[in-house]
DNA sequence: CTAACAAGTAACCTTTCGGTTACCAATGAC
DNA sequence: GTCATTGGTAACCGAAAGGTTACTTGTTAG
């Protein structure tokens, strides 16, 4: 490896970045509170955790090239957002491929979100 | 962090090692082969790589610590199986808590997953 | 029995990860 | 204008990840 003078294929795929992304707990835990709470500011998300505003700062990071959260500048503070789109895509593709080991569980899995979705239609009447 | 004498939590959820597991390419790869291939032993999973028999060896610890791979020994080889179910689980929680963006969705995926099947059957058939 | 073969362990090395502190830049409040 | 506040960068550090080679163990073949 340290004496291959051919440069492998290391490349970053889009899937790659999101998986690692999402390997770190801290980091799914931000997806998690920015879905709650979209627009948070880049303290706002830090005083969730304990580790300093710079390691929030290093997972954002780490986030957006993912493509799972992006941001936009309002004055002097940065609004964050979670997308959810790189996961619909992992989604997407998994699905597919293990298609064969969920037959009958994306019925439960619909009825699921649909209970969801009532149970927010009542919280909201 | 160094300083502090109190022992955070940093305990190793069935959720971190899946995760965690999975973000490697690699590893990704291995779940597909042995999916596609159930009963292969370590060295013919391992020639599927550029790097070595031992790196193989310690994915499949990885694969395996997070219950994404189970092996049963037969005479000097082992076998490799895939297990589904810690990704299923996954699934489960993120398709309860990201409900909301998945509206309209899981009807697609759902028609997706049984055209692959009727697919296989036709295959088989 | 002996030789080959599959799997696993040990020790080591380099790079990446995840965090820190210290400093810098831009913006808003007054 | 001054100064606090928000965000970002740089340099550094320890631990973990991911790989290697060398050696060991167990099992089948002949």
């Amino acid at each position: 490896m340290t004496a291959d003078p051919i440069q492998s294929d290391d490349i970053l795929t889009a899937e790659d970045l999101v998986f690692h992304a999402l390997a770190h707990r801290a980091r799914r835990r931000m997806l998690d509170l920015l879905k709650m709470a979209p627009g948070m500011t880049v303290q706002g998300l830090a005083s969730h955790f304990e580790f300093s505003r710079v390691a929030t700062i290093k997972h954002i990071a780490r986030l957006e090239e993912a493509g799972l959260l992006v941001s936009k500048k309002h004055g002097r503070s940065r609004l964050l957002y979670f997308n959810v789109m790189p996961i619909q895509s992992i989604y997407d593709r998994w699905t597919d491929e293990y298609s064969s080991f969920w037959s009958g569980r994306i019925a439960d899995l619909q009825q699921r979100v649909e209970a969801r979705a009532a149970a927010r239609e009542n919280k909201h009447a």
